[in-house]
RNA sequence: GGAGAGGUGUCUGAGUGGUCGAAAGAGCACGCCUGGAAAGUGUGUAUACGCCAAAAGUGUAUCGAGGGUUCGAAUCCCUCCCUCUCCGCCA
């Protein structure tokens, strides 16, 4: 949520930023800034009758206790006026705090200055590009294929007990989950990443701290009967711990990482692109999230997203870096780098992690704060990164480290699977 | 799920209608004291929004949340949420 004070001083930038996002009701940004005006002009209103009528009290309670009963009964005449007047501002104030507060939360975060401009994918920028695509040998199959021919996953089994998109991992295939996810959190808390493990359901209040409500509840499955929502990713939970906090300065950095499972409701796309484990609606991820002084948030994105790279190299999977434009990036973000895997057998980029800047725009929902050097309470910035999402991890592997006698599992991985091959 | 008790500032904890944004203590910060520290001592120590160019200042709101009674609510009433104790159920 961006702040209106800062709307409100810098409205040219604010309309030509969201125009970068490809943001197409820039209407709303005045709409904003007249009902800022209304508001204040209300509360103004408002505070000064308060204070006649709270002067007027604390008169009546000196002269009731000095016995002047019949003066205190004067002042008293003139007290109901200015109580339905403070009802009737009050009213007014809430209605306009409302209204306000229903248009700037469908405000997209402003992309930084390095965004490009761009609607679709394909015009995303790519960073770099590190690690050989490896050429497979005649016959070689898509991961789907091999999870069947080696018995890793069951597809079908996962639809029998719940519906598509839910796949039961099975004997190396479940220990593959296993060791990837704590190989991954091993290389996060080597990186100073603090382990935490959490709820998987969130209340709503929540979901709107991290900018998934309201509007995007569609994405997340719902208990209506307990009114909460399951975990889109741990980003949810793990910087909601940090709503309503003030940190003290030396308390920054805060890092944080865990591993959960991540449910998706994601109504999308058929054919060949959501096979076998390229789309879930339950999956696992390793996330890192960090809550920052606003003057480090870019160097430690860039920290983050070498934190990851790490990773894809030491798994030896050939890895791209693309920056994202402006129409692709999500709501809350200000820069987002994602990381895609060379899927050899089906030949495409497939993405496995996405680390983004959100400089204060979630910091602003959680009224997650920090004192700063004045002593002053500041917004602080707010990151996190999937390091990394496992099943698009576990299809390039299956793919690309296919052989004619097996799978071979990546050296780094194999004190944590205790196998060095499926076959 | 049933019965009871309770939710006050960073913490402990007082406060049952006005003098309460809130006693006292602890903690923390700064100063004095000290060779240095401890002890002692002094001062300060919530957040948000508004007014003000800004600092200073000042107005308003906030004692779990929302609503009500009242000239006036931390204090009384209602609803909800949460915590604790006992019982029940349970991995």
């Amino acid at each position: 949520m961006l702040q209106v004070s800062y709307i409100r001083d810098n409205r040219e930038q604010v309309l030509e930023r969201l125009a970068v996002k490809n943001f197409k009701q820039l209407e709303l940004v005045d709409e904003i800034i007249e009902l800022d005006e209304k508001r204040r002009q209300t509360q103004n209103e408002m505070d000064s009758v308060s204070a006649k009528a709270n002067s007027a009290a604390k008169q009546i309670g000196e002269l009731m206790r000095t016995g002047k009963k019949e003066e205190a009964e004067t002042i008293k005449a003139n007290t109901g006026a200015w109580k339905e007047e403070i009802k009737t501002l009050g009213d007014a104030l809430a209605a306009t705090e409302e209204e306000l507060q229903q248009k700037i939360v469908l405000l997209p975060n402003l992309p930084h200055s390095s965004v490009p401009k761009g609607t679709t994918p394909e015009e995303n920028e790519v960073v770099l590009e590190d690690g050989a695509k490896p050429s497979l040998y005649d016959g070689a199959l898509p991961h789907w294929e091999l999870a069947t021919k080696y018995n890793l996953i069951d597809f079908e089994l996962g639809v029998k007990i719940t519906g598509a998109g839910f796949p039961v991992y099975k004997g190396k295939g479940a220990k593959l989950q296993r060791a990837l996810i704590a190989y991954f959190l091993d290389e996060a808390e080597k990186a100073g990443y603090s382990e935490v493990m959490l709820p998987l359901l969130v209340n709503e209040a929540s979901g709107f701290g991290t900018g998934q409500l309201p509007d995007k509840e569609g994405q997340m499955y719902f208990v209506g009967q307990d009114n909460l929502f399951l975990i889109p990713t741990a980003e949810v939970p793990i910087t909601n711990l940090y709503r309503d906090v003030i940190l003290k300065a030396d308390e920054l950095p805060v890092k944080n990482c865990g591993y959960t499972p991540c449910f998706r409701r994601e109504a999308g796309s058929y054919g060949a692109h959501v096979r076998g484990l390229n789309r879930l609606h339950q999956f696992d991820k390793v996330e890192i999230v960090q809550v920052v002084h606003p003057d480090t948030s870019y160097e430690v994105l860039e920290g983050m997203s070498a934190h990851v790279q790490g990773l894809l190299k030491n798994l030896g999977l050939p890895y791209r870096v693309l920056r994202l434009c402006g129409g692709d990036m999500g709501f809350t973000a200000a820069l987002t780098y994602d990381m895609e895997t060379w899927s050899a057998a089906q030949q495409r980029w497939l993405e496995v992690s996405s680390v983004s800047n959100f400089e204060t725009f979630q910091a602003n929902r959680l009224k997650l704060r920090f004192r700063n050097a004045e002593g002053k309470t500041q917004l602080a910035h707010t990151l996190n990164g999937s390091a990394l999402a496992l099943p698009r991890i576990v299809a390039t592997l299956l793919e690309n480290n296919q052989t004619e006698d097996g799978i071979k599992i990546p050296d780094v991985l194999v004190p944590y699977t205790k196998f060095e091959w499926i076959n």
